[in-house]
DNA sequence: CGCGCTTTTGACCAAAATCAAGCACTGTGG
DNA sequence: CCACAGTGCTTGATTTTGGTCAAAAGCGCG
């Protein structure tokens, strides 16, 4: 199927909240993230979006985005267009298959979510976030070490697990006490993943794919 | 297509996770909710299930449940044979059309799940629940009044929205002094919608659905 | 150097959890 | 018909967690 590459700048918009895009996307390189503006401004953000992640495949069937989408850092799009997929879809069931699994899987991931949210400490949350996105990470683009490229400031995780900055500032001195990781310069570094699992985990094992 | 409505008594589990369902189900009448159990022996509620709502779509493609499901009241469901309907999929590009929407529909009600844990309050928390639920049966099953059946313990308020029973009980205490609702005997009645709906909302008039 | 953005730190406050006791309603057995 | 056990709800006292407000320090950059 043809598709354009797009490059797009770090902290663009890629796509807004209610558009009805002509487009699909997959994010192929860089870091972006869903999110909601609340009426009162403050910003709940959905989830985080890494290299494979689809943008928008509500596209297919002319159904508006229920959240905007932003770049985290410069991201290198693939873009399909909308119309020609869904008649690749008519024809082929196994893309369709393939969709349906898609989106299956993201109503799980959703649920992981609210389970993640649901009864956590600030530790607990700050902790798991750390080690799914670095598992999600190692997973992709099978890095090497312990260290990894950390575009999110401190606003972005306290947006994304309904905390304060401040707040989470706290607990990430707390992390780096218990000496599970360090963090700077946008370099994040997992000294003890054991020690970090425990912090997250202190309750639950699980739900944190 | 051929089904079978099946009943089951109030409590008992309908489908338990990792279990790979021969069948998938609508639920015709009464109510379930969706949960796991965590390691510690906390129940996090993922949704409630009301009449219309389909559980294990899964099964279509032999996935394991990655949830359990319980009945709350007694519950009629009707029964498809799993393996027919993805037969039924491959021939109709128009089933599976329905079926990608559905599942879409579903990724966007957890989005607005973790919406609503975010950062609220618990007054915020139980008044958008209520609201919510009340909403989907009226929506449904066009129930007249402002009176509604209500078979949720608040422990199971409390497990769905990541709060403690007993903070359950002061919350409710809260919407019927303000004269928002009453609950009492299993039957709630929405005394003042418009107050209810401020209480909820405080922030956000968006996301409950 | 000085400006903006982000993070850190401190003092204080508010929301919800925890612990504990008691109440109301139901169903059961004597 | 009553005692009483079980379940769920309420209420109070106290503690913990995280939020708020404010100031200062670190860093990147023109």
């Amino acid at each position: 199927m043809r598709h354009d590459s797009i490059m797009i700048p770090a902290r663009r918009i890629i796509v807004r909240k209610s558009d009805v895009p002509m487009q699909m996307f997959t994010l192929y390189d860089g870091w972006a993230f869903r999110f909601v503006l609340l009426p009162d401004g403050r910003r709940q953000i959905l989830s985080f979006l890494l290299p494979g992640d689809l943008i928008g495949i509500q596209a297919i069937y002319g159904d508006p985005l229920r959240f905007s989408v932003q770049a985290l850092t410069d991201v290198t799009l693939c873009a399909f267009n909308a119309k020609e997929i869904a008649e690749a879809m008519q024809k082929s069931p196994a893309q369709m298959k393939h969709l349906v699994a898609r989106s299956i899987r993201e109503a799980a991931d959703a649920d992981n979510r609210v389970i993640g949210l649901g009864r956590r400490t600030a530790t607990e949350r700050v902790a798991g976030l750390i080690l799914k996105l670095t598992n999600a990470l190692k997973r992709r683009k099978s890095v090497p070490g312990e260290n990894f490229a950390f575009p999110l400031r401190q606003e972005h995780i306290a947006d994304a697990l309904g905390l304060t900055a401040v707040h989470v500032s706290r607990t990430i001195s707390i992390l780096r006490d218990e000496g599970a990781i360090s963090l700077e310069r946008n370099i994040l570094t997992i000294r003890d993943r054991q020690r970090l699992t425990e912090l997250a985990d202190h309750n639950e094992a699980l739900a944190l794919t």
